[in-house]
DNA sequence: AGCTTAACCAAACAATCGCTTGCCTAACGC
DNA sequence: GCGTTAGGCAAGCGATTGTTTGGTTAAGCT
């Protein structure tokens, strides 16, 4: 009797959707509504009724596919590195070898994934370690692994500056876009180069 | 069990602290406490029973000064404002009135109120209007109005990039310290001053 | 056809949250 | 001294949270 007409079916409407197959794994689906639910309210906000019920689904039924709601951030957030890097290699293909071309297109790959609606992206700028201490060091590790690599990018420049101060600035600009970014904006390659153009050409006027 | 030894006193010891006064406000003790709890673990994570108990408060008691959690909130932020914009004033007293030591200064102040120990600045970055719904729109006008006057500081430089991307870069590049800025590090005027100088001096090296 | 089991639901659990209520006490103005 | 009241405590309220438990259904292999 889920269906019910005639008593209630209190949480969900489960009048539409695909048919249900064996191994249609719906947890997918529900790492893309936790993602989308993650980068927009943050960890504490969402609550597993929110994730599930975007779905159709009840709140109990998470648990047969994620041990915990911390342990589904975490999926979430593996799925957000892994398209970001995707995304910056896919940015790199067409790149030539050059220090400032292959920064550039980098950061438009950083910037592409971070704009990207699927939002696993999004969830990596939006949540922060300290939001989630059982996770700490989880979460930090994952943020360190990535971050490091642009340390290639930033040191192939052999620019007279700091490397270390310059990433923080670059990575902390691009993930800006996440606040200010509207729709039918500047593209991410644009924005990228203004940034590279900003390092590269004085703005000196007088 | 916290001092009690034969009867219980639950929640906290109250054998220290100074004297009660009259209007010895405790208010202002317990912003002090929100707002270092507010700017380190997010709204949300920080609950009313944290706040007062850092101070030796029992939790009912906090409703006696703010009338919700939220205004509590709205005080820390008003004062954060407060005193970002006097540590951006303090920093322009000593300063010729010139485009790039304007700006230079103002990113000194806004920096320097960031790192602050007493987290009043960072409660502005740390807590984003989408994580108080109720409020969004009191935060938002706040944001707005502090990053508004940033315009004159980016436009007096008469700099042929657009201005608007310039201030957001320059700002979440600013925020960004209290991520990473350790005890001993840069001094804010080092910091700014080095951001200063990636515009005004070009990186190339070819 | 029969059995297994992936996948979900219904219902409740204990804990915690923001907040309210009623009471107490001591500092202050008169 | 005396009444007022600022300031705080003790205790609990209702709502919501993450999570658990036991049952139900249908897909898929044999």
């Amino acid at each position: 009797m889920t269906a019910g007409n005639g008593a209630a079916s209190p949480e969900v409407d489960d009048t539409a959707g695909p048919a249900r197959t064996r191994s249609n794994n719906r947890a997918i689906a529900l790492l893309d509504a936790a993602a989308v639910l993650f980068a927009s309210q943050g960890y504490h906000r969402t609550t597993i009724r929110d994730v599930t019920s975007a779905i159709g689904m009840r709140s109990g039924s998470s648990y047969y596919h994620f041990a915990s709601k911390a342990e589904m951030l975490l999926a979430v957030y593996d799925e957000g590195i892994r398209r970001v890097q995707q995304s910056i290699e896919a940015a790199l293909l067409d790149t030539p070898d050059e220090p400032w071309p292959r920064l550039e297109a980098a950061l438009t790959g950083h910037i592409a994934a971070v704009l990207d609606p699927s939002a696993y992206a999004r969830t990596i700028v939006a949540v922060l370690p300290s939001d989630v201490p059982e996770l700490s060091d989880e979460i930090t590790a994952r943020r360190d692994a990535y971050e490091h690599q642009w340390r290639r990018f930033i040191g192939a420049l052999d620019a007279p500056v700091d490397p270390a101060l310059l990433r923080v600035f670059l990575l902390s600009a691009a993930n800006s876009t996440q606040t200010w970014y509207r729709e039918g904006g500047a593209s991410p390659a644009a924005i990228a180069h203004f940034m590279v153009d900003l390092l590269r050409r004085p703005l000196e006027t007088t």
